[in-house]
Order: C-alpha cells, then structure tokens, then sequence
DNA sequence: CCAACTTATTTTATTTTTTAAACTAAGTTG
DNA sequence: CAACTTAGTTTAAAAAATAAAATAAGTTGG
C-alpha cells in the first residue's frame, strides 16, 4: 500500500476487508459525525487504550484522518477523526423508466457531482450500463482532483430485484434485463467495485435514512407515488426485502373488486386508480365533460393530454374539479396506507415520486386518509409528510447502500 | 453454587449472565439439536480449543450436560452435548378473553404439564396473576421430581404490549391491565423469574417459529382468526413489534368503506365482517330467513344462538349456506392477507385461531383468494397453511420466549 | 500569570481470549 | 491388527483487550 499525501491507494478489493472491531470504528464515523477517540471507545464499549490502537492502523491504512479539534470540556480538546473522504469516488445511480439519474461522491459520501439525461429502459441493458459508467467516468475526470479510483457503486432499477445476487427478477418494466448480470457488467468497467444492485424504492427509503426525514427512525415506510406505486420499507433499521425480494410491491393492492381492470389483470389496483395515469385520465375526462375550464384550456395547449403536473398546477390556481381528483387520490393511497399502518405500525411514512410534487392538498389528503382509518395507538405518534430529498433520495440512497455494503470482516 | 448431582442451584439471576461465547452455545443448542464439541466449534466459527474450554465451562456451571455418543464417522465418535433440562422450571401462559392456557416446561423447552382453565379478563389483574402464579406452582408440585425454581416464564396477553416494560397499552379487551406491572407481580412470587410479556399473536407466531410450520423460515406470518383478527410478524427471523408494539393488528383494516360499522367506529373492519361472531350472525340471519334447515335445527338447540363452530359443522355435513357463508369469510381475510403479501412478501402465512377449526374449505378460500389477488412474484413460492400446533402455538411460543429472553451478556 | 483542576490520548505491563500444533482418545476399515 | 479417521485435550504462543500510570493539552479562578 502506497501512502501519498496522507492517502492510501487501494490496490485491491482486500482494502475493506476490516477487523470488527475497525470496523465498529468506520460504521460509527460513516454513518454519524466526526469523533473523538473518547467518544468511539464510549460507544463502542471498548477501552480507551484499545480504541488507540484501532484508530491508528485505521490511519495508517488511509482509512480515517485527523480533522482537527473539537470543542475542550474543561480540559485537552478532543482530536476529531472522520473517515477518509479521498480514499476513492462512489457512484450512485437510480435507473428511472425514462431517465437515469447519477451521481458521484466521495467516500464520506457527500455528493460531489449529479448529473441526470434521458434513457429508455427498454434498451438493453448493455447500452444503458455502458452510458451509465461513460457518465460515471467523465464526472470523476471533471471533479479535476488527484486521481483516485471508483471503489463502489450503488445502482436503483424499477424492478424486483434478488439482492444477494444483483439482479432483476421477473421486470414488468424492463424484461430485457431480467437475470441480467449487472454486478459484472460494472466490475468489468471498474476493477475495484462490487456493485449493489436494488429495487428504486428501496434505495430511495435508504436515502431518507440518511439524509432525510427517516433519520434515526427504526421502522418506516417510504412510499413512491409517480406513474406506479411503491413502497420502501425500514424496519428494524434496515431495508427489508422480503421473501423473494419484492417486499413493497404496494402498487397492486385491491381497493375495489368493482373496478377497472389494471395492466396487470386484476380489478382495481390501488396503482390503477390513483397513480399519476389515474390522476391525468380523470382530469382529461373531466376536461372533455366541460367540468373545469382550466384544465380544458390547458389540455388544449397540450394537443389534448393532461399530466398529473397539470393538475397540480390546475389546484393551485383554485379548480375545483382538479382539487377533487387530488383529494380523491390521496384518500384512496391513504385507505391503502391505513391498513399498512395497523400492520407495520411505522413511526413515519415519507410520501416522494413525481406525483408528490402536486401539491400540499395531495399530503394533506393522504394524512387525513391514513389517520382515519388506522388505529389510535398505531397514529398516536405517527408522522405523514412528503419527502425531503426530492429527487435526489434516490442516488444519495444508492451511494450510502454501496458505502454500508463495500466494508467486508476479516474472517480469522 | 452448589452442584448436586451434576446439577447447578442456581442461587440468582447472575447464573444467568454468561459471555458472548458462551451464550453462542447455549443459543445455538436451545434451538437446535444436541451437538458434538466439534460441530459446535464449526458452527460458531472458534477453534476447537476454545469450544473445549468453553463448553467445559458452561459443564463446571451447570449448564450443559453431556447426552452419550452420536454415530461415528470412520473414527472417534462424537460427545453430544445438550443444554441441562434440570435447571430448572419454565412457564408459558396464555392467557385469552376467556381462559388462560398454562404450560409447564424444563429448561430444555419440553412440555412437561399442560393446564387450562375458563378465566374472565374482565377480572382484576392481581385476581388472574395470583390464580396464575398458583396453577404454575401446583404443576410444578406435580412433577415430583427434585425441587427445581421457576426460573423463566412467557406471558401471552390478548392486546397490544410495550414489549420493553411488559405494560399493556390501551387495551380494548383488558382496560383494568393498562399499565399494569405484569413483571413486577411474578418477581414478587417468583423471585428468579424476569417475566416477558408480549402479544398474544406474537407468541403463537414464535411458537410456530420454534416447533411448527415456521421452522426455518426467515418471514412469515402468524394469522389468527377468532372472536377478533389478529397478526404476528416473524420478520429475519425474529418477532416484529413495530414502533408501538401493536403492529400486526389487522383485524380493523377496512374491506368495505360502506360496510356495516364495527364496534372500533369505523365501517367494513375485516373482524367485524369476517371473525367468528360475523360469521355466526350471517348463520343465524340466513337461518331465520329459512335459507338452511340443517342451521335453523340447531340454532333450536342452542337457544337461539350460533357459533362459528356450528358453521362449520354444517358445512361439514354439506349445509349450503354453511359453505358460503364460511368461503365469503375466507375470501374475505383472503383479500387482506394478499395485499399484506404484497407489501410484506413472506414466505409462509399460517392460519390459527378458533376459527381456523371450522373445516378445511375455509382455508382452501382463504388460499385461494390470496392467491388469484396478489402478485406473482411474491407468491410464487408462498405457502398458506393451517396451524399444526393449534391450541399449543401461544403456550409453546410463551415458553421459548422466555427462554429466548433470559440469558443476558456480560459486560467486561 | 500560574497553581490546581479537567479532559484527552498514549504507554506500559498485565490479563484475557484465541489459536495452532502436538498429543491423547477412541473409534473404523481392509 | 496395522493403518487410517475423527474427536477432544493439552500446551505454548500469539493476539486482543484492559487497567493503571504517564503524558499532553487544555480551562479556571485567584
């Protein structure tokens, strides 16, 4: 291992093979703030004498450095030590349906670099992965610092996927990638990197982990209303999976034997009749009844569709037919999310995806929903509220994925 | 301590604080088989070295007991090891609306003796705790072998508990039980035994974890079906509570935003229109409409009243409205349990619960409608299935509660 | 400003834990 | 019954963790 500037370059994937108790150390100061030896031997239980020991063949691996002082209690101020952020770029990538979005980070995992374009999902995967890692090259070259290498890399598709493995299960969104092998696909590109490969709202509930409303929070929901419906679960602080891996898969519950028949053969989809397709095809039907002048106007300008967009903006300016379909929607996602409440008794849903961006009446339809139809105990101290990272819980979501899963221990 | 007879006195609870290493042991021969040095060696990942002198340890403390030779395998044959049954008494309790089930059992899990009697809930807490305490300490009496303390002892309760303080929390079925110190009134009579207390469901779940249908299953769900509906969650292999300890309480999600109201104040809860009181109220309406000879004869017998029982019993002689009113239920309780699939994708669900004895077309409905309305991923490799412990789930589940609880780590 | 106190970290000697390797025990197999 | 196999123990050495003492670097009040 050659050390420059206080930096070590990886020569290979044993890098982050790690003791447990070093890597206690790097969990603690990845996922929390920079801290003192005190304070790590404290929460890891362990003697000061050995937390010395730890942090100093942490440093001289390269893994942590020293970033100065903290604040003195009455005595020598503490050294704060923080895990090395140059120690190689991660990438986190969130494949869309019709875009792909990434961005790069360093190994502190704060974002250095996002950048976003269209893509068609039903490429083949080839194509798609050989511009994602292009992209994923060029952002590390523009970030113009001192070379260092890609040393993980967390990918979100739209589509169950097997963890363990990498790969997609049964795609109804993408069924050229079904058993495609993505992990590698991208180790071939980068040498260091074992991707993680997982389901968009799992990645996305991970991001709120982190860095959003989900932080410090053992058991949540993260639900993604945009064109379908999906859920991301956390329970017991950490990402549930299921089964089969399709843990989540909120979009295809009933709620109306009676009604229309969803893509997927069944009646009544919550997916089917209240998504973002739902919400646009009643504003359309509405538009064409002449019940809203509004939306009639504006699906003029738009050679005679709607989005879900539209009608957001439609509400904002007071129509009333458009505030309805809002509201309608939100209870009906609520009706579904009563009952996950009295199940999975969350302490807070996170409400993201484009329809999200609708609307605040659209949350406060939900939450009324939601906390009519669930148990007092179970809404006692439950929070209802839209996401914080936007469009951006995706990608910070796979790059603390890729982060929590690179470190690897030392088996004896 | 004093060893007698190859037996260990324990004279508190420190007996029961062991080392990481040690409880490794005693973890892995609880719930497993009895097991050679070796094989426990390979198991834990230590040296045989170690498992020497740790498993020579937990002999010295009474703890394990050598239980003869195991096959050999082309050399020296095996010493099997086992966890010493005789250190003493555990208790499982369940008690229900009407009853409570009591089980005595050795240190090992097996069921010595086995006591049921009728109880009211309504009750004052001291009255069924003190009644309790007596029944356990008679059964112990009864067992005639060496007077051995109570050391562990589960507590199954119908309603939902803060599992940390073992406390009920605002339950409908037992107000007078709210808050009420379950621990405290055992460790007064029993000063050994540090009670747990959780969920009625939850319990049956764990007993199917340990010794029924649950075996070996990472996620699985336990669905009991009486005068109410409720769930138990085995989520990566251990119970999940959620952040109020009341997840897994189905019964009142809404199946019908027009249906009759439920005593919760809400309309179309799964209970009210599917549980054993609706589907003996169906029985008695359709019987006075005079749409079933076979329920109207009965329902003479029984002066005026039908039960669920009866329901089925009917069926079981080929009564038309029988049969429909039980497979209405079933689809019913199917249409939930397919969209907790979907979200919660677990490998198993497993039918219990009084109900669950009224004939085997109940559950094929139950299957069925699951099967037809969620989706084809997480049902691929799904089971539905009748308890096989019935009546035994909760106490067996109370017990390796207990015994799962009481060995503590400690700390250097 | 400095003596007395406080907190942070390292050093050192010791204890605890774990292990490898050699050895003993007790079988099987041709 | 000689050669081989597997099980378990002993022993000496290595590795990991710790307590206690020493050192480092502050704060605070007179």
């Amino acid at each position: 291992m050659a050390i420059v500037d206080n930096l070590v370059t990886p020569i290979d994937r044993s890098f982050f093979q790690l003791k447990q108790s070093e890597a206690d150390v790097v969990r603690e100061l990845l996922f929390g703030e920079s801290l003192s030896r005190t304070d790590l031997a404290n929460l890891l239980g362990v003697s000061r004498a050995s937390i010395t020991t730890i942090i100093n063949n942490l440093i001289k691996k390269g893994f942590l450095v020293e970033v100065g002082h903290g604040q003195s209690a009455g005595g020598r101020r503490p050294q704060l030590m923080d895990i090395n952020g140059q120690i190689g770029f991660v990438a986190g990538v969130d494949i869309g349906a019709t875009s792909v979005d990434i961005a790069l980070a360093d190994f502190k995992g704060t974002t250095l670099k996002r950048y976003c374009e269209p893509a068609d999902v039903n490429d083949d995967p080839e194509i798609i992965l050989e511009r994602v890692c292009d992209i994923v090259e060029s952002l590390m070259a523009e970030t113009g610092g001192p070379e260092r290498p890609l040393v993980a890399a967390g990918i979100g598709v739209p589509g169950p996927v097997q963890f363990s493995k990498g790969v997609l299960i049964a795609p109804p969104l993408m069924p050229k990638w079904e058993g495609y092998p993505i992990r590698e696909y991208i180790s071939e590109r980068f040498p260091l990197v074992d991707a993680v490969v997982d389901n968009d709202v799992n990645i996305m509930a991970k991001g709120e982990q982190v860095a959003g409303g989900g932080q410090g929070i053992d058991n949540f929901l993260f639900v993604k209303i945009g064109t379908g419906i999906g859920c991301g679960i956390i329970s017991n602080n950490a990402v549930y999976r299921g089964s089969d891996g399709c843990a989540g898969d909120i979009g295809h519950i009933c709620i109306d034997y009676n009604g229309p028949i969803c893509r997927c053969g069944n009646p009544g989809c919550l997916e089917y009749m209240a998504a973002g397709p739902a919400i646009a095809q009643a504003a359309q039907k509405g538009a064409l009844a002449g019940d809203s002048r509004l939306l009639a106007q504006r699906m003029q300008g738009n050679n005679g569709q709607l989005t879900a967009q539209d009608v957001g903006e439609a509400a904002a300016n007071g129509d009333r037919l458009a505030n309805e379909i809002i509201r309608e929607s939100g209870r009906r996602i609520g009706g579904v999310l009563a009952g996950l409440v009295n199940f999975f008794n969350p302490r807070v849903i996170i409400i993201g995806g484009g329809v999200s961006k609708i609307g605040h009446q659209f949350l406060s339809s939900i939450r009324q929903a939601t906390l009519k139809r669930a148990t007092a105990l179970s809404t006692r101290q439950l929070r209802i509220e839209y996401s914080v990272l936007g469009d951006d819980a995706g990608i910070i979501g796979a790059i603390w994925l890729a982060l929590e899963n690179i470190i690897e221990i030392e088996d004896s």
